[in-house]
DNA sequence: ATGCCCGGAGCGTCCGGA
């Protein structure tokens, strides 16, 4: 089973990048982040024609995240963060897919730091941990996959001495991620490519695709019960040098 | 390097992103 993460950057600008690389990539499942749609404007028809079956949770002009799947049924579990009705981002949605539990996320960024965003980013940081514990407990297939818009360690961007205060490198930030780690899940990116440099984004300013000044901003985290069926990881690089493309390149796993 | 690029809303020019 193949499943990808792409934060499409706008859903309905980004359709004929989306659909050529579902094409060419033939993922299962897909997790996309910041759709930019309100809820009625998600082209359903053309995802459908391309052969996906899909859930998904808009809002007016932001955020947005959706699920993606080719054969498997998708069974909602549910599409807010629990532990804050104030918060009305559309920033999760999850689902069980093939007896896989699927945590689509996209965090907030949290910059400028320091602010209410940041701190903003670290409640929502402590409302994701709750629920990543309890799926823990549970000791079932179950994957956290999106744009974390944290930069996990210094090896994961082009010159970390220019982040250090950036609210997607701040130590707090970052020890939250290490935290996740440390209470099981796998950084499926990491281990396949222990030591490469693997990015995930490129901002559009500055030439940073040309010069690879890139981050790793899109992670998949397995639980304990998935990490010995890791197969194969990737991110479709190519993806962010085509015409009027995303700042993020796909990320995709293969597990048995 | 963050004034520089994008998408969305909407029609001038913002806001948010990372």
């Amino acid at each position: 089973m193949k499943i990808a993460t792409y934060n499409v950057n706008g859903i309905n600008g980004r359709l004929p990048v989306l659909l050529r690389w579902l094409k060419e990539a033939k993922p299962d499942i897909v997790c996309l982040q910041e759709l930019k749609c309100p809820q009625d404007k998600f082209p359903i028809g053309e995802i459908e024609k391309a052969g996906y079956m899909a859930i998904w949770k808009g809002e007016k002009r932001w955020n947005g995240v959706a699920i993606l799947s080719k054969g498997y049924e998708i069974t909602e579990v549910q599409n807010t963060l629990p532990g804050d009705s104030d918060d009305l981002q559309s920033r999760y949605i999850e689902a069980i897919i093939n007896k896989t539990v699927i945590c689509c996320l996209y965090l907030p960024n949290g910059n400028p730091y320091p602010g209410e965003k940041f701190e903003y980013k670290l409640n929502w940081i402590k409302r994701f941990k709750r629920r990543t514990n309890q799926l823990i407990k549970m000791d079932l297939p179950a994957i956290l996959i999106g744009d974390f818009n944290i930069i996990p360690t210094e090896d994961d961007v082009y010159k970390p001495e220019k982040w250090k205060d950036d609210a997607l490198f701040r130590t707090e930030v970052r020890k939250s991620y290490q935290d996740l780690l440390k209470k099981g899940w796998t950084d499926s990116l990491r281990k396949m490519y222990p030591e490469e440099e693997v990015y995930t984004f490129w901002d559009y300013m500055y030439e940073s695709f040309r010069r690879n000044a890139g981050m790793r901003l899109d992670h998949i985290l397995l639980s304990p019960y998935l990490q010995e069926s890791l197969v194969s990881a990737g991110v479709d690089k190519e993806v962010r040098s085509w015409e009027k493309t995303s700042d993020h390149a796909p990320v995709w796993i293969q597990i048995d």
